[in-house]
DNA sequence: CCCTGATTCGC
DNA sequence: GCGAATCAGG
């Protein structure tokens, strides 16, 4: 069911998020249901890694042996399926939500920062851009978007896994 | 210790 | 291809 592989949605996110600097346990948490090692896998793969930063750990580093790592691989109980899912398609609203977007009210936008559970996680714009918002709208019953946008997220092609990005440590 | 990205390698 | 474990730093 469960597709565990990047979708390309998934990845843009990867691409534009990393690319405007954010630190890859940020785009964990924005992505959802990854780590940030998985991230920093996938940033790699795609062949994206040095983004002209740290230039510190550029440096080779001298291959270690791998001897000792039978440890318990830590059972990671991921929550396919989503329930909270068929809740989300039952909004209806805007026929076109992309043009949401353009409409999101000033007072309503948000940096990544000032995301939480309550808040539309939303990328609009370029990331790069100074323009760059994150809507802030209210979000739907534990779901990081609100209604416009988690139809967008939630495409019905494909089921998209979430889950509630983790508050700030 | 907290975090960062980088790398290796079992799967 | 994926990502946990690990490393090397700040």
């Amino acid at each position: 069911m469960t597709v565990l592989t990047w979708s390309d949605d998934r990845v843009e996110q990867l691409k534009k998020l990393w690319e405007a600097g954010l630190s890859a346990s940020q785009i964990a948490a924005e992505l959802g249901n990854v780590t940030r090692n998985a991230v920093i896998g996938k940033v790699h793969r795609l062949g994206l890694s040095g983004r002209a930063k740290s230039p510190s750990s550029a440096a080779p580093r001298p291959r270690k042996a791998r001897p000792a790592q039978h440890m318990m691989r830590v059972s990671r109980p991921v929550s396919r399926g989503n329930t909270a899912l068929a809740h989300a398609f039952e909004v209806e609203l805007e026929p076109d939500p992309i043009a949401y977007d353009n409409v999101v009210p000033m007072s309503q936008r948000l940096s990544l920062l000032e995301l939480n559970e309550a808040t539309c996680h939303w990328p609009v714009g370029d990331p790069s851009s100074p323009e760059f918002f994150f809507c802030g709208g209210k979000a739907l019953n534990s779901l990081p978007y609100c209604a416009h946008h988690s139809r967008i997220a939630y495409q019905p092609t494909g089921d998209r896994r979430r889950q509630a990005p983790k508050t700030t440590r």
